[in-house]
DNA sequence: TGTAATCCCTACTAAATTGATAGGATTAAT
DNA sequence: ATTAATCCTATCAATTTAGTAGGGATTACA
């Protein structure tokens, strides 16, 4: 399941990509037209600010704004910021590979084997798709 | 994140496929090979029982089976079964299809959109795999 | 017929994660 | 100064996950 904390992320996102402006986005602003708790919302710009995706101003007329042209945004960064792995286990993670406990032999596992091939046509969506699209209308 | 459940039950598949005899296979004997805690795995293989994927023999000498052969379990199903749905969000699930709360209008929404491509491209990778394929050394 | 092996079922529990909320500190424009 | 914003930390309730416990029902076979 897609956590609400990307599903939010991307919707902010896409929103602050439409404003399209030079003014930053506020928090407040997102929220509403989003429909997303405002607080939730802050902590989620907050990572992805401190990810590199979007900068920030602070104090009156602040707000977020998006640190490349929304076509340079890819998804799979925008993913791994919020969701974490693209991988759906840690043995085929390319970005946060960690070993089985369990498995002896991970070239003899079955399950390594099928989740390497869903992570790579996970993948191939994710690389091909930028916030660019995602905010065409 | 792939559960545990759902690794535990395609490792067990994995092994009963390719135990191939017409014998039944034990919990027990599952549980030591794949290193699955058993009680844990009995209830992942009733679970896989009741869907119609496995048969099984109940009192001494007994154990479970594969009700089709391991070409004919497709992935789709052991899944759908194991992990749920395979969409990521509800809104673009075809078998267990919900609305969003927030949501007013599905096609407008960017994560909609990108979550139905992720769908169809995992899809494809299930519907073309066989636990034959999976059990295959 | 008795006993051991096996699946079947329900209930419980600890730990982790998720989806928030609360309260304020800091910064900047006017 | 005042106001409007981001920033930061802590807390919390609900849910999910991973696993345990205990026994019931069924079957093979000696």
């Amino acid at each position: 399941m897609l956590s609400k904390k990307t599903k939010y992320g991307l919707k902010a996102l896409t929103f602050i990509a439409r404003t399209g402006d030079d003014v930053p986005v506020q928090v407040s602003a997102i929220a509403k037209s989003e429909q997303i708790p405002q607080k939730f919302l802050e902590g989620i710009l907050l990572t992805l600010r401190k990810a590199g995706i979007l900068g920030s101003k602070k104090g009156k007329h602040g707000g977020y704004y998006l640190r490349s042209t929304p076509s340079d945004i890819k998804m799979t960064d925008v993913m791994r910021v919020l969701e974490g792995p693209i991988a759906m286990v840690p043995c085929v993670s390319l970005n946060y590979y960690e070993k089985c406990d369990d498995c002896p032999d991970e070239h003899a596992c079955s399950v390594h084997k099928l989740m390497i091939e869903v992570r790579d046509s996970t993948l191939k969506v994710f690389r091909n798709k930028t916030l660019g699209d995602l905010s065409q209308v």
